[in-house]
RNA sequence: GGGCGCGUAGCUCAGCGGUAGAGCACUACCUUGACAUGGUAGGGGUCACAGGUUCGAUCCCUGUCGCGCCCACCA
């Protein structure tokens, strides 16, 4: 083995080897595990996010296999509509195309064609990370089984009424031409003003001033409404108003929807462009007028002057025009929110169009027919899934998060006026009779009306959470038989894959708790009648250092990969500039980058960027991703590294291979025992807190056993050991730092894969232990290593320890040359200090860097020294030509000091009747316990204070 | 407006009724034959604030202040 770790060397290897064998498919028969990868987008890459979600989803899913489940993580990806299908129109338009140039079929084929291109990208970069996702069972979300299922769900509730066709207001992106969900509109504050314009009455009179923030969609007013009980408008209700611009009269009515309060009390009603209006219309039967088109132009219906202008150019001119009439009454500024498409940040616009629904509202069957049907059908089932504890979130109080959005749920707009996407198994008669099935003869045999001419298909494509929504069955080859693969294997047997759900949990970030767990549980529920998960483990989501959220626009982002391989400076100003257009923006992100990364980013492997994101995975719901962690991490796997090539270094080969010391026969030497039990200690600790998702918690466990436990105080000991003369201690610990080095590496294997694969291959064989992989190995146990520990062995090895660490202290505090032996001598003390000295006089003279050691007897002059007291025993090193008494003299009063506060806390509980009455027995012994053993440091402190 | 969460060492975070912890950063000494990506030792915190419950509160309860996020139709 080289002397230092180089993640580059060792990493590229093993991941090809772990997927030719197959290591990554279900196996055995074990209980049924599985994790359902949240389908990354087919053609983006991978994120920090990404890193993250996969390593705690990979941890898991190696630490099942080790344990024996029989583990499936199902991979895939999504065809990701929106997003997909704007890259290539982006695409296009750089060759001044668009798609309606190309047409429907060409465009599509053109999709499809960058989809191969960059769909392997992210599968590759997931390799790169060790994501251990069952290739062999990859799936698209538009695969042709997935496309089945889609259509399959679709027609089923339709069938069942659930599915329902209706012109109805929806969040409408101008830009991109389509509808889009409640959930892809993101409210945003914006400075704005509110305008109060005069309306006057038929009659001649006053009539009204209405306030409004959308001046331009007066021109579909068809009402103002007051409050039934103004006072102040009393006269008016009923009554009819001019609408300037317009040639058209409006009635003003009452609802109590209207605040009083808010700017004049009175609201203009457009039900075609509000959805408010929209609601009070209908309780008013007034008709909506639509004013604007589907790109967000003034429509021809409308007043001649505004015709064909852009809804905010309108808007400035209505203004004009009002303020000229005089019935511009004040602009005032306010602060509003105006709804913003997260895919294009274009300003949505409610818009009155024809679009499928899903039925999430409704109690009953919008067909009025028996059977299932309406929202209980769906909605209720995921609330009791959860309320029931059959389905449980982590941390749990994500739970009210999920009821509150089932509680206030609408119906849910599953069309998209898109091209890429699954097309909507509908198709329409010339008459406008809609026929639904999984194809047209399908859906002409489930249909009792004779079709009116020719059918043409519902041009529209479903939301990509549509399928993503079916994701827990349709990769488990739902409705069955699955697909076929070109070697005809069914990679998905829906007669057996059924044991994969529920699945066991499903990691996930909690921006997708509604697009996509809550579907999952409804639509899962709805078809199979199982939930698709029993646990929802809420990660957090990756921030910068700062805390600051990763965008590109603001330089922050880090590429998992450049993290693994590290980047220089210029390479990285020139890779995240890249693909920005701004110049401003470019150079603040330079800016940025310089000021952050002024060496570049140095590579740490993929180790250790696992093991940070295991380190970091606390219940909290961001973590701040410092590069400084990392590379601390990476000095850990150099650590582990260097500890292999140790104990690699020390034990040859035909003297253990044999197994002679193998389980069973009892360890030599104290030491041994010691560091059996920490062993044991910790793995019992990793196994809880694995079950919890705990991952930090893991992952310090198994820090602090390597280094403090196995590192610095096995190792050392082990030493002198090996250098000794007892052949029995020298051949037992050489075994043991072999056993206990190959648990390390399995219990690490989960998190850190790579590394602990290539030392395992180089220990297995020192064991003999034959096996190609660490990964088919099983997790290590407690009980592989409690077993005939003792404990008087390992009480041994604390008090060491504590001796140890007393005569370190005073040469360090002492100023003594760590290179410098030291005479030490000791008194007092009883029988088991002078066993434990004369078992661990090679340790100390080691670890202690001693001349001499010597026992003074009672008789014997104490010389001037300078002490510590383990216990009776006195740990004396004599001053002479070592040490300065004045020194020494400080070292104590302040040690006195320290422990006389101590005594005085003590004293402070132990004084408190109540205390003593009240607190636990266990507690007082306790606290008798502390100020007793203070007190004898005490006394033994002041009398080598007095001695000197 | 409703909901959720957070304020612990310089920084990032664990702990959550009974002696304040880790990593990084900092200080001193040390190239000792696994590792200077290292070793040894050390400094550093009235656990946001105020009340309450308790023998005892960083931890539980109430309130205040500060910060963050999610949901929601005040024109």
């Amino acid at each position: 083995m080289d002397k230092s770790f180089e993640p580059g060397q060792i990493e590229p290897k093993w991941y090809a080897k772990w997927e030719a064998a197959g290591a990554f498919k279900p196996h055995g028969d074990g209980d049924p595990y599985c994790i359902l990868l949240p389908p990354p987008n087919v053609t983006g890459t991978l994120h920090m996010g990404h890193a993250f979600q996969q390593t705690v989803m990979d941890a898991l899913c190696r630490y099942q296999r080790m344990r024996g489940s029989r583990t499936l993580w199902q991979g895939g990806s999504d065809h990701a509509g929106i997003a997909t299908q704007k890259i290539v129109e982006n695409q296009l338009a750089a060759e001044g195309k668009t798609r309606h140039d190309l047409g429907r079929e060409k465009f599509i084929e053109r999709v499809w064609e960058w989809k191969h291109e960059s769909g392997s990208t992210i599968s590759n970069q997931m390799r790169r990370i060790g994501t251990s996702v069952d290739w062999s069972r990859e799936r698209f979300t538009m695969d042709a089984g997935l496309s089945a299922a889609v259509r399959r769900v679709f027609v089923q509730w339709y069938r069942d009424g659930l599915l329902y066709r209706g012109r109805r207001l929806v969040n409408w992106d101008p830009v991109l031409m389509t509808a889009v969900s409640d959930l892809e509109v993101n409210s945003e504050e914006k400075d704005g003003s509110l305008w109060s314009i005069r309306y006057p009455a038929s009659d001649g009179g006053e009539g009204l001033v209405v306030a409004t923030t959308r001046p331009e969609t007066m021109l579909g007013d068809v009402a103002v409404a007051v409050h039934p009980e103004d006072e102040r408008y009393q006269a008016l209700i009923g009554k009819t108003l001019k609408l300037p611009l317009t040639d058209r009269e409006i009635p003003v009515i009452a609802d109590t929807y209207v605040e009083r309060e808010f700017g004049t009390g009175c609201v203009k009603i457009t039900p075609a462009h509000d959805f408010n209006d929209a609601q009070i219309g209908a309780r008013h039967k007034l008709a909506p007028i639509v004013i604007l088109t589907l790109d967000a132009k003034i429509v021809d219906e409308a007043p001649e002057a505004y015709r064909g202008l852009d809804r905010f150019v309108a808007r400035k001119k209505i203004l004009a025009d009002l303020d000229a009439l005089g019935l511009l009454v004040e602009t005032k500024k306010h602060k509003l929110q105006v709804p913003i498409s997260q895919r294009t940040d274009a300003v949505i616009e409610p818009m009155l169009t024809d679009q499928w629904f899903l039925d999430l509202t409704s109690d009953t069957r919008v067909d009025g027919q028996p059977g299932p049907g309406g929202r209980k059908a769906i909605t209720e089932p995921a609330l009791a899934a959860v309320r029931d504890g059959e389905i449980r979130f982590v941390p749990e109080n994500w739970t009210t998060t999920y009821n509150q959005w089932l509680e206030n749920i609408q119906d849910w707009c599953v069309s998209r006026q898109l091209w890429w996407g699954h097309q909507i198994p509908a198709w329409y008669d010339e008459a406008g009779n809609i026929f639904v099935g999984e194809d047209e003869a399908d859906a002409l045999a489930h249909s009792s009306i004779k079709p009116v001419g020719a059918l043409r298909q519902d041009e529209d494509v479903l939301d990509t959470w549509f399928s993503s929504a079916l994701w827990p069955f349709s990769t488990m080859g739902w409705p069955g038989p699955g697909p076929v693969t070109e070697n005809g294997e069914n990679i998905a047997d829906w007669s057996k894959d059924q044991v994969f759900i529920p699945s066991a949990v499903l990691v996930t970030g909690f921006d997708i708790i509604f697009f996509w767990v809550a579907r999952m549980i409804m639509a899962t529920q709805y078809f199979t009648g199982k939930v698709p998960f029993r646990e929802v483990y809420i990660n957090a989501i990756v921030r910068d250092a700062e805390g600051q959220k990763m965008s590109k626009s603001k330089g922050n982002t880090i590429d998992p990969l450049d993290l693994i391989d590290g980047i220089d400076l210029e390479s990285l100003v020139k890779k995240s500039t890249a693909s920005l257009l701004i110049p401003q923006v470019r150079e603040k992100v330079e800016k940025r980058i310089r000021k952050d990364y002024p060496d570049g980013i140095t590579a740490v492997g993929t180790d250790a960027m696992r093991f940070t994101f295991a380190a970091l995975a606390t219940y909290g719901r961001t973590i701040n991703f410092d590069l400084k962690r990392a590379e601390g991490y990476k000095n850990f796997c150099n650590k582990l590294w260097n500890a292999a090539r140790f104990v690699l270094m020390n034990v040859d080969e035909e003297a253990v291979g044999s197994g002679e010391w193998g389980v069973g026969k009892a360890p030599a030497t104290a030491a041994e025992h010691w560091i059996l039990s920490r062993l044991d200690k910790t793995l019992i600790e990793v196994e809880t807190q694995f079950a919890t998702y705990r991952f930090d918690l893991v992952a310090q466990a198994l820090y602090e056993f390597v280094w403090n436990d196995y590192c610095d105080w096995f190792l050392e000991l082990s030493k002198p050991a090996l250098h000794g003369d007892d052949a029995e201690a020298i051949a037992s610990t050489r075994h043991t730092l072999l056993r206990v080095l190959e648990a390390i590496l399995r219990a690490l294997h989960p998190i850190t894969p790579f590394i602990t694969e290539e030392i395992w291959q180089n220990v297995a064989p020192r064991l003999g232990i034959s096996g190609d992989s660490i990964s088919a190995r099983p997790y290590p146990r407690s009980d592989e290593f409690s077993v005939g520990i003792d404990a008087s062995s390992v009480a041994d090895i604390e008090w060491l320890k504590s001796v140890l660490g007393e005569i370190r202290r005073i040469r360090s505090e002492m100023n003594i040359s760590p290179a410098k032996q030291i005479p030490l001598l000791f008194a007092r003390g009883g029988a088991a200090d002078h066993g434990r000295i004369e078992r661990f006089a090679s340790q100390i003279a080691f670890l202690a860097r001693t001349e001499s050691q010597r026992w003074l007897s009672d008789g014997d002059d104490e010389p001037a020294s300078a002490s510590a007291i383990v216990g009776d025993l006195r740990v004396l090193i004599p001053l002479a030509g070592l040490i300065d008494v004045d020194a020494e003299k400080a070292r104590l009063s302040k040690e006195i000091k320290r422990i006389d506060g101590e005594i005085a806390k003590c004293n402070g509980k132990l004084g408190n009747a109540t205390f003593v009455a009240n607190a636990p027995a266990a507690v007082v012994d306790q606290e008798r316990q502390r100020l007793a053993d203070f007190s004898a440091t005490q006394a033994g402190l002041r009398e080598q204070l007095d001695r000197l």
